[in-house]
DNA sequence: ACGATAATGTAATATGCTATAACTTGGCGA
DNA sequence: TCGCCAAGTTATAGCATATTACATTATCGT
């Protein structure tokens, strides 16, 4: 059968197994979250043996790590084309809408990234530890306004919270009732709105001090 | 102590098998996080045999939910006795430091509350989704503010993200390198403060629509 | 008080997943 | 070319969930 054989479909050796299976892994994380993991269900999705992953990673949770770092960075690149194209909004304002959206839609990976032990494990300085310190860079960066102190680091790391917050919330059903009337989005936008304003007044205040 | 032996130590049936099985999880919650409960190994320190539980609790998931459920019970008291018991600060800001300090202590049981996959699950009206909502409206009881469409309700929830967000970022070592500096506990009161203002200022805004 | 029956527990077992051990294959460099 | 090593394989141990069939106790109507 004359296949072009970029992968010859039948070796031995797989060829890149562990890439294989960190996307094959991003794909049931975004549908069922971190328990969706199954190394031996995704063993038997790319056709290998099911002891064979485990020569590309400690155990479960190290490919759980590697997931999340891949995550953290493909995230990392959405972010930063929400901060630099030119669109509706501050830099700021861009940068909480895109992550609220990457946040509801693509739940499953959200709750990996944010809301499950992996990142808890990583030690500082892990490729994890670091893909999401440049995240918080990122949001950091996009605050159009003077390094004072830590100023901007307290401003970014409440929108931070908050957004994780909403959705958080969101996903555990619990914007329901009366509140579910309210626009996540605007929610999300009020308290972009009122951290940029508590920065401008302790910006204001360290100012008057000089 | 003189123990009142209302369950003799060897009998055929437990006693309370259902409520031991969750105040025992609850136990190991706390220290392992959600994952760590394992209906086998509940079973058998509980000196019952491995099915039993089942019982009680369709599946691991139901109990789980019932643990959660239970938890939030316990949460609102602390609430309730956080905005109740006079101290220094606001009632919200009261209601706010007790509540970090519960997700940064009790951080295993802050994530299967907070966290899993298991609320995400539970139904509109089921027994954790009561109590769950229940929390939110202490939340919103400890605005001393009149009610107002749902202005009192949106705040609120800005108040809830952000002590999450805390939360989850502090748990899952984000908040290392220089951020590290700032304290939790004053970040949730700026929060508070900056939320409690921009309430004041929509009140108004209301007002002079009148 | 008694017997039917529901509630609650046990033993045995099927199924599924993680992880390790021992062996095999095939590409690549000295 | 030969031997080594990375990357697979089969086989298997171990643990957890969950179900089925059976045993025991509690309860309640008569």
């Amino acid at each position: 059968m004359g296949q072009i054989v970029r992968k010859p479909l039948k070796t031995y050796h797989h060829g890149d197994l562990r890439e294989a299976l960190i996307q094959a892994a991003l794909q049931e994380v975004e549908l069922g979250g971190p328990e969706a993991i199954s190394i031996k269900a995704l063993a038997k999705q790319l056709g290998v043996s099911q002891p064979a992953p485990y020569r590309h990673f400690a155990d479960r949770e190290a490919l759980l790590q590697a997931v999340t770092a891949e995550a953290f960075r493909q995230f990392n690149v959405i972010m930063r084309e929400a901060i630099e194209q030119p669109g509706k909004g501050s830099k700021l304002s861009r940068f909480a809408q895109a992550a609220l959206a990457f946040g509801l839609e693509r739940h499953g990976i959200y709750r990996l990234m944010f809301a499950s032990r992996t990142m808890a494990c990583a030690p500082v300085g892990s490729e994890l530890h670091i893909a999401a310190m440049e995240t918080l860079a990122l949001l950091i960066e996009s605050f159009e306004a003077p390094a004072v102190g830590l100023l901007r680091e307290r401003q970014a790391l409440k929108i931070w919270a908050g957004l994780h917050g909403i959705v958080m919330l969101a996903e555990q059903g619990l914007l329901t009732g009366e509140v579910a009337q309210i626009s996540r989005e605007e929610l999300m936008d009020e308290i972009v709105e009122q951290t940029k304003l508590a920065l401008t007044v302790a910006l204001k205040a360290t100012e008057d001090r000089a």
